[in-house]
DNA sequence: CTCTGATCAATTGTAGACAATTTGTATTTT
DNA sequence: AAAATACAAATTGTCTACAATTGATCAGAG
């Protein structure tokens, strides 16, 4: 009983996180304290802590007087996570393959099984979570303090967008979508053998599929409405 | 009348920051959180979501049921940052080259005006805070926040280092302090003209100079007690 | 003498009530 | 009629009091 209590914070905290990242909490929402309080059954107090958390983590932006945003996603924000992903994501990976631990390999694996699992059932908030999970891992492998908090940022939006500009129609997607899941075996088989280099690469070659994936759905002009451009082109050619 | 009372949480939470950069709280150390609210005339409630958002800019961690910690500093800590620091440095550099603004570029100057003010004063405090404060201005200008979080918990450490190992009777000290308030006004001049490389660049020198600096106050095996070479060695031989 | 167990003190975590600021609306004045 | 000001409702910020968990000290038994 008491541990269930003692978890609660943490339980709500995790789950105002998978909303954020799975857009259920659109970028830019404001968040209501007494609203999420009454729906999780604790009060507003250790709600605003964990909301100050959340905003330490970049999850939300605390405004005085006018309460928790979640962190909006502007054109700007896009331009910035192009510049900073691959920069950190190579220096991360190559960390993680020198001071990965065989039990956060195994974790790795885990993440990886799931991840493959929610791709085959077609689950689009569970690929995106258990996709975050993995680079997450990485993160945790690569053990650098200093690293971590840019990386968090990075994957908080590199989930969020991923979630937003994602067609299950499209084919060429599904095709880059099972690239990028034996881009994650090679990961862990670089990983595994202490490949930093190897590692490293192969972050820039993970990234430059994800990013080319991105611009695709980035028209020069738009971008306010992420989810625009997603919903119509069904009717795609050169499919194999 | 109203205004003050709303900053005295920021206000506080300003004096907790500039007292573990200054290591008046020492790393590793326990704050108690009836003693700073008694302390800062607020209470605890509010004191603990600034504990929170200090944990989210990596100034305090928290442990479940045992309160705030001012941020350790272990050998690993070091070595990371070492690590970290030199690309994350550069790439804010080149960027905010690219980006300042004006407005930004006439605080840059302020900070550097009062930078140059510790060092005549010799007040060594003033002067890691205000060497902490260009930087952290270098940071806003480029405008990243998925490079942001790292900055600033590297500059956490780096002011803190600072402040540990510097010894006033040292000669060679104040002669590198001199250059590095030297590049801190090239820093100025380049981003002023836009010249992303050469703030890049400067940034990589800049960062060496530091570097060299702290390593000479690092012994291979200690490093236990950070505090321990800079204190007494006046009169010190070789003590082993 | 040491190890184990329980009780107690201290500190952290939570809850509910209260105060203050902001925003929207309505009324009044020009 | 339009704009500005004042009032009211709602939401955020804060405080005091209480509950729960942790760590330590002391007692007792092996």
């Amino acid at each position: 009983m008491s541990e269930k209590s003692i978890n609660k914070k943490v339980q709500c905290a995790e789950d105002i996180r998978q909303k954020i990242l799975t857009q259920a909490f659109q970028p830019g929402a404001y968040l209501d304290e007494a609203e999420l309080s009454e729906a999780y059954q604790i009060s507003r107090p250790p709600l605003r802590e964990l909301l100050n958390q959340l905003a330490g983590e970049g999850y939300v932006v605390l405004h005085k007087n006018r309460g928790a945003q979640v962190a909006p996603m502007t054109h700007k924000t896009m331009r910035n996570f192009f510049m900073a992903a691959p920069m950190l994501y190579a220096a991360v990976s190559r960390l993680a393959a020198e001071h990965a631990t065989p039990a956060q390999i195994m974790r790795l694996k885990d993440a990886q099984t799931l991840f493959r699992k929610a791709i085959r059932d077609g689950d689009t908030a569970q690929r995106a979570l258990m996709n975050q999970r993995f680079h997450a891992i990485i993160g945790e492998m690569a053990d650098n303090e200093f690293l971590t908090p840019s990386l968090r940022r990075l994957l908080i939006d590199h989930t969020r967008i991923g979630m937003a500009f994602y067609n299950p129609r499209n084919q060429s997607m599904a095709t880059q979508r099972s690239i990028a899941a034996d881009q994650h075996d090679q990961f862990i088989a670089l990983i595994e053998t202490g490949d930093a280099d190897g590692a490293a690469q192969l972050a820039l070659d993970h990234w430059e599929l994800s990013r080319a994936e991105i611009e695709n759905f980035i028209t020069p002009v738009g971008m306010q409405i992420p989810l625009g451009p997603a919903t119509g082109p069904a009717t795609q050619k050169g499919t194999q």
